[in-house]
DNA sequence: TCTGGGGTCCTAGGACCC
DNA sequence: TCTGGGGTCCTAGGACCC
């Protein structure tokens, strides 16, 4: 824990809802509900005048149509959110080069990476907080933030929630227990509604009951980490650092329909749709990633997923959608579906073609495939095999056609062995053809 | 007119390797 | 030939956050 209150945490208040307040006078004063606005969707943001008559985040747009059927109801306009957004992150990066946007509308700054922020006594922070506020205010129009400052991101947190709307709040150095102990066990981080009920269950429902279980006792009933973290930060300790740049794990797109959908033809053109946004949206960010994920929602809430491994990183929207469509042909979708999505993780940041130019452009490509890769999908293993030299054909490791994926099995003397096979299927028929073949590069290679 | 979209992290089991 | 422990990768699902 840290010896004095030097972190930051920045909240908009009901921020969608106040661009739209912002920008429309004629909504200022009145309820306005940002969200989807079809038959399935849900609240994004309410205003405080919303907020009133039950309308909540989360909540189905439906409700609170019912509940508030005399509020604005409105779509969102993205744009308008990002560019107001920015002008607060700026802000913020002018108090300290460490910050770490959580979101559009929240921030954590470290303000002991900061020039301004020297003097760390309370009422220093408070001034400080006061003038971020009414230069976010100025700046973007009139939006209003809360701030929260405390000795560490949880404590920092908590105190801008304890702030809203429209405050301030300092908690000082030693004072955490004294503030966390009498709140709900919910007001933790990582404290979901399926958490508070397996405490509930054993009388846990303040953080200072939390307190009082054995750490052991924590670990057993909520797994390892989250345990230990949940025992941690119930303490007030809260070692997680104020991290400027993380970089994407994953990328993901998916779609509630207004109504169940049944036709596979139809659902996968939808999946092809989607595996092109993931591919522009990867090599917009100058990424790849080996690991597509189907996700299907069916019409009674269940849901799966299911994914591909490759055997190198790609970009290539025909390499993704083929295998987006190759999971979606493992699913029934006869009980009619309510959702599909396509995700790529185990991103990268090189693209293939960086193999071909010879150049990687960026960075030394750290995990690179081997030269002899061996190839793992789910219940079936192949490695390049056979003797004479083996070759690693960069973008061609996995090729599709209606068995499935293909895998080069291996190479040599300028011909390519590729062998068909999906863990339903098992093992199918096998190809050889020339090296460079175009066919192979294009993943079109046919069984 | 039940329950969004984009993410992160954790867990657990099986396969495989050493 | 049998047994096994530890580490890693992969898949799937769940909880959580904004």
């Amino acid at each position: 824990m840290r010896r004095h209150a030097t972190v930051l945490h920045l909240d908009l208040d009901a921020f969608f809802a106040a661009v739209e307040q912002r920008d429309k006078p004629s909504l200022r004063g009145k309820p306005v509900v940002v969200g989807g606005l079809g038959p399935r969707g849900v609240v994004s943001t309410a205003s405080y005048e919303a907020r009133v008559y039950g309308v909540r985040s989360a909540m189905r747009t439906a409700e609170a149509r019912a509940r508030c059927p005399h509020a604005a109801y409105l779509g969102g306009r993205f744009d308008a959110y990002r560019a107001a957004s920015r002008i607060v992150m700026d802000r913020l990066r002018e108090l300290s080069a460490l910050v770490e946007p959580m979101s559009l509308d929240e921030a954590f700054v470290d303000l002991a990476a900061s020039d301004e922020a020297r003097d760390l006594d309370p009422d220093a922070l408070h001034a400080i907080a006061e003038q971020v506020r009414a230069d976010v205010a100025s700046r973007t129009g009139g939006l209003t933030a809360s701030v929260g400052i405390g000795t560490s991101k949880l404590m920092a947190k908590i105190a801008s929630e304890l702030a809203k709307p429209d405050g301030v709040r300092v908690i000082p150095p030693g004072t955490e227990a004294d503030v966390l102990g009498p709140m709900s066990a919910r007001a933790i981080p990582g404290v979901g509604p399926a958490t508070a009920e397996r405490l509930r269950r054993i009388g846990v429902t303040t953080v200072d009951e939390v307190r009082a279980v054995a750490d052991d006792d924590l670990r057993s009933l909520l797994g390892r980490s989250s345990g230990a973290a949940l025992a941690a930060l119930a303490r007030g300790i809260d070692p997680r650092p104020v991290v400027a740049e993380r970089e994407a794990k994953s990328v993901s797109v998916e779609d509630t329909f207004e109504i169940d959908l049944t036709d596979p033809r139809v659902l996968g053109d939808i999946a092809e749709r989607m595996g092109r946004r993931v591919a522009e949206r990867l090599a917009r960010s100058g990424l790849s990633g080996r690991t597509v994920t189907l996700k299907v929602r069916h019409h009674d809430f269940e849901t799966h997923t299911r994914s591909t491994t490759l055997a190198g990183p790609t970009d290539d929207a025909r390499v993704i959608v083929r295998t987006a469509r190759s999971l979606l042909s493992e699913v029934d979708t006869s009980g009619g579906i309510r959702l599909i999505g396509v995700g790529m993780s185990g991103l990268a940041d090189w693209v293939q073609d960086d193999l071909f130019s010879g150049a990687p452009e960026k960075h030394e490509p750290v995990d690179a495939p081997d030269p002899d890769p061996t190839v793992t999908t789910a219940g079936a293993r192949a490695r390049p095999g056979g003797p004479g030299g083996r070759r690693w054909v960069p973008g061609a490791d996995v090729v599709h056609d209606e068995h499935g994926p293909g895998w080069v099995w291996g190479s040599g003397l300028g011909r390519v062995t590729v062998r068909f096979e999906t863990r339903l299927s098992g093992p199918g028929p096998v190809r050889t053809l020339d090296a460079d073949d175009p066919a192979l590069r294009a993943g079109t290679v046919e069984a």
